[in-house]
DNA sequence: AATGAATGAGACTTCATTCAT
DNA sequence: AATGAATGAAGTCTCATTCAT
């Protein structure tokens, strides 16, 4: 019979979370502190410490569970059964990323992301996680290029997986150019790529 | 007048750099020491210090200039005043890529290009420069898209500068996805756009 | 009236010095710690906060009880009103303190007297304590002494002060070779003894 | 070529070790604390972990070489080829270490050896180096009684290695009575020695 | 110019104790 | 009475930078 309730425990991770992206946001890995996240996050230091066990786990599941959340925003996109062209599915996934960046408060969920690629080529655990998602992202794609193969809308003899690995960069090169220059847009994607489609007519 | 001395300096000064980029790969930003970068370089502690202000004048450098070897690199191609058909470009680009992050020994540079992305999110200066340089990408690639409408490649009435963002995403998206799944191939992403390409007819 | 409830008090009490001596054993002075001994106690954090008012009191309590404990076991062997010879009842004594030392499951009750020579080092109300506990017994062998005077087993014109502190220090270091080198053997200090005391005839 | 000469080094490695032991008599192993031992050193914190790699190092070895001088000091007596008679060397002994316990300031270094007994129980490398240093001491007496049964001083049939444990509790348990109660005279001792010697003529 | 020992602010984390439930 | 989550002071240690030699 636990003194606090499975809700406040999570809501409770969840502010530690967020109180850590800001964080990230803010100072950059490099001078992330406990301290910044811990006064952020409007618990004590001790309790802080009762819900993760060092200052790495909180920041892999920051970048872990933000990763997750997006990914969950893309699923029924990209899991489409009955998939629309790929201009259209392309749009709807980068507009989700958008939207996705905007999110919470002074956040820009996208911006951690970038960190967390970062991260990630150092920390094992938090490579094999992100390294995991993004291939799931990957074989999504793959399966969406089968299923246009079936209903006809790309040729049979394209390679399903080179689909995906174009689909797949385009995906998180939107999100690199969004942050680095500070503007990507998606219409301008998608129009670009009709462009190049129409090119040997 | 003691040449000499001036080409050792510079010698010096790459021979932090590289250290500085071996430890980044190494590390990571988080855990990136001056010790470790001291001891790598193989120079005193004090030596190094003639050479940079400090810490973050090291990364900033390390980083714009590995960012401005590979733009140097990519120039020509991109740059190329009567460029090849779309296909055949973004291939040239990709393999640069990929020759690029093979480079130097050990240490594999577009892990560092990584860091660099995360990095300049929180450090003005660099953002400006990471900024500028990718600006500077797009823009080249608008150049191209004109070159290609000027030879009927593509339709005149395609935007030069959607074409550029999106070149730009497949490029930075192929360079981030090389980095997190540990693969992503040129020719895939060729095949990718042909068939995407083949959709309508 | 609720005598019951007065026996579990005790037991209780008891639970909680036998955690902390455990800890003291496992852990050592340095890194001894309540969350430990309230985890090994298998009581709750209050509970035990019910029973002692801190760390201290515990600590001087496991101590202070424990000498007791090895205090009563051997009193009746030094207080003896017709003490045997000084070799007998020297054996008797070491003899009690090598079975006082292996009494509990895995507690070596001696180790934990060496750690109340420590730390009454800076406690002085442990200091006052454990001071007088050994002062009694030196006292008690002081009596023996005399008795043993009395009854014409040493001469008449030793002094039986003097006689107390070398069988104390004996006792003593009996339990500190005990515990520092792994053996010291209760007959061999008797045939020893008995050694030397041949050496002039 | 260093720059600091290597007797420099050596004085600065004893500052810390002087007052580790300071800190060590006046707060215990359990409030030991490194921000103490630096203030009292006079060196800078830094400074102070260029010597040493963390407290139980510097701990480890301000115990270990506090007992490696007192095993110095004892060597020449309990080594003299041509030992005098027991109560003589005894009383050598005893003195050597009341001195030793005077020594330097204010630091009773005999207290010090108190607090390493505590700590070698849950220290395993300093338990090797304390057991190894009194299984020396042990065997040190034990040639000396070879001796004694060499010169007959005592009789041939007596067990040098008995005799060895008996003196080694005396000289332990003089320096723990003495840590206890406040005092134990290498008098008494002597004088008890022969009384009891005395008590079967 | 070069060296590398020294500095000390500040990082992360623990843990004795309290107190709302 | 009992619980155990929360507190936050205090502990250990790192590391960017300086400066006497």
């Amino acid at each position: 019979m636990p003194r606090i309730t499975e809700e406040r425990k999570e809501a409770r991770r969840d502010q530690i979370l967020d109180a850590a992206r800001a964080c990230l946001q803010e100072h950059g890995l490099e001078a992330l502190s406990m301290e910044t996240i811990i006064a952020r996050s409007g618990l004590s230091t001790g309790a802080v410490y009762g819900y993760f066990k060092g200052k790495d786990e909180i920041i892999n599941a920051a970048i872990t569970e933000g990763t997750a959340e997006l990914a969950a925003k893309l699923a029924p996109i990209i899991g489409n059964p009955e998939p629309p062209a790929p201009a259209e599915l392309l749009e709807q996934v980068l507009r989700t990323i958008v939207s996705f960046g905007r999110q919470t408060g002074g956040i820009d969920r996208l911006l951690v992301a970038l960190h967390g690629w970062s991260h990630s080529q150092s920390d094992p655990e938090l490579k094999t996680a992100t390294g995991a998602a993004y291939r799931r992202l990957r074989s999504a794609y793959a399966d969406t290029a089968r299923r246009w193969q079936t209903a006809g809308t790309i040729g049979s003899d394209a390679d399903p997986d080179s689909i995906a690995e174009l689909l797949t960069s385009i995906t998180l090169g939107f999100t690199a150019q969004r942050a680095l220059t500070g503007n990507a847009n998606p219409h301008a994607h998608i129009d670009a790529l009709a462009a190049l489609t129409r090119q040997t007519s």
